[in-house]
DNA sequence: CTCGCTGTATTATGGCACTGATGCACTTAG
DNA sequence: CTAAGTGCATCAGTGCCATAATACAGCGAG
């Protein structure tokens, strides 16, 4: 039943979102996994699942018994990057079905 | 480390282009399911299970003992089907992302 | 009719991703 | 020191995916 995205990967666009947005300041701290489960209804494991990645990426910083930074300059690291993925990955893939299925791109630029 | 597209899906997408494009042509057999699962290196089970979906949706017909026929109109009413499923539910979300990263829609019209 | 091809149903099995509950190590406020 | 908060490791459960080995039913050529 499961049917959507894992909830992890949810929580983590959704987190690289508030970042980048800077609805989660540089140097400031982040919701604990605890106080993030609960305002999402989610499973506390599961949000530490999503901060891993940003851990790994070195976005985030951990301090044991504390809690966990944004470290200084992620949010345009994390456009970049993402920037970066969606250029080389996606866009061409879409272009390829917007071509398959007959759009034209520069028709959907204007609606909205 | 999401893997990737279970296989069903991607030979579901894959098949879905060959009818776009008229590789599967209208009114003729689309290979056995034990012909693609060798070719594609999959299950023949696997292979059904993507084939199943387009009977479902009245694209394909079975006849029993002899193959399954892509219907008149199946092509295009396919397109139709995509064009609409992506104008209405993936690209607001790729409209929203780009202008999440700071990205101008009418600049990647041009690139190529 | 016989043989070979079609799709389909059945059951079983292994793998893996996702989610969850519990407990531990650590830091800080008091 | 105590208590409450942090992240994190371990183990278990669940469900989907893919595969496999058969067996069956329908059609057509020889």
């Amino acid at each position: 039943m499961t049917q959507s995205r894992p909830v992890y990967l949810k929580l983590r666009d959704q987190i690289a979102a508030a970042i980048i947005q800077g609805e989660y300041p540089e140097g400031k701290m982040l919701p604990s996994v605890r106080a993030l489960a609960a305002e999402q209804g989610a499973n506390p494991l599961t949000v530490a699942k999503a901060y891993q990645q940003f851990q790994n990426d070195g976005l985030v910083e951990v301090q044991r018994g504390v809690g966990m930074y944004v470290v200084e300059g992620a949010a345009t690291q994390l456009r970049e990057r993402e920037k970066q993925h969606f250029l080389q990955e996606e866009w061409p893939e879409i272009r390829a079905r917007m071509n398959r299925l007959g759009l034209d791109p520069a028709d959907l630029v204007e609606c909205t």
